[in-house]
DNA sequence: AAAACTCCATACACTGGTGTATTGTTTTTC
DNA sequence: GAAAAACAATACACCAGTGTATGGAGTTTT
């Protein structure tokens, strides 16, 4: 979090020394590949053209790696939500944007996509990542409330409607994982769920 | 979690041999609370009361058993759509008899679901799972179109509806892991999902 | 009842991974 | 520029898990 002045860039003849930001960056492509599941320091090591015997000086032991992925995956997804305010004067408008950030731009990143799939499985068997995933799903509902206060003056309903679209789009990340053809879905999903949205609006 | 600790001698007390399906029952169980890469088959030995030995008379190795296991996972879940034909005179129950099917229903099997989600996300990484979980997707979704049919004239529109619908079940499966008062919630998106789709009906 | 088949136990070889201790090599710091 | 601190290599002990070979114990077949 607090290095700015040593972007510490290593390529295979450069042999710059590592931080441990740059085994959490390793371990997340691992992650991603693998899920946590298959998070392995040796395979790490080899990755970073190092041995573990760095490994232990960055972390105390295999868990700590965990533990520091997790916290920083939960406040790096905290974190973002800052800049998501959408500035489409139009309600319609902005409703798209929100829209093309859930789905269709959530969809393109597939490493972070991967990560987060992982991180949510991972959660089903670890009280401390469920944790942190609570944490980001309440942020990230609570975000959609505030967005869609303009949409509805029904407060339940705008709950509602942010929840709904909240378990669509997770959703739609699950089922629709990088086949060919997803994009055009994606899209047909998008559209059907900004009619859905503008069409329910203010009907108690 | 607790079994008898004598792995010394069977004895003869009316204990029955072991069947493949045997296996596979218990390896559901760790699958569920453990995913795939929790899936040891000395664990499994170990539960049922017996030493590695069986398990290796019943399947050449523990890739014959993820195998199996996926297997016949496809062909229950293919096989069970068959019996979802709802029987609701009223084209309102009918899509309530459906939802309810699809969330409220499949949340409280929550064996049921963990194993699904444990498939979907070693899927990720699988080629073989993730085949058939696109086979069983395609299927539950075309399920969804043939009850949608009545609902709207617009093929088009009846498939988007079932996708959305989908997603939407898989999200809330995914999100909503059997915290406290997930059941409301379930019935909240229940009830929106039956509006939407009743409110979009036939309007292009 | 002897042979044959089915199912399970035991023992062993082997692999891949963790963690620790110790030493060696770079960077910082004074 | 030397001491100190940060980082990494090597070697080791250790464990959990797989797969194989082989030898039983029950049951069925002939």
């Amino acid at each position: 979090m607090s290095e700015a002045s040593t972007p510490k860039r290593r390529s295979a003849s450069e042999k710059k020394q590592l931080t441990r930001d740059n085994w959490l960056d390793a371990a997340a492509g691992e992650i991603a590949s693998g899920g946590f599941g298959q998070l392995r320091v040796l395979t790490l090591a080899k990755k970073l053209g190092v041995t573990r015997g760095s490994f232990y000086w960055h972390f105390r032991d295999h868990e700590d790696l965990v533990v520091s992925f997790l916290d920083r995956w939960r406040d790096r997804r905290l974190h973002e939500l800052q800049y998501w305010e959408p500035k489409g004067g139009d309600v319609e408008t902005e409703l798209r944007q929100i829209l093309e950030l859930l789905l269709t731009d959530a969809s393109r990143n597939i490493r972070r996509l991967q990560v987060e799939l992982a991180v949510r499985d991972f959660a089903r068997r670890n009280e401390y990542a469920a944790e942190l995933v609570t944490q980001v799903d309440a942020a990230r509902i609570n975000q959609n409330c505030t967005l869609f206060q303009r949409l509805s003056s029904d407060p339940q309903h705008v709950k509602d409607l942010s929840l709904l679209l909240y378990v669509a789009t997770i959703g739609s990340q699950v089922v629709l994982t990088g086949k060919k053809g997803d994009e055009a879905t994606i899209q047909r999903i998008e559209d059907l769920m900004a009619r859905v949205v503008l069409g329910q609006r203010d009907e108690p």
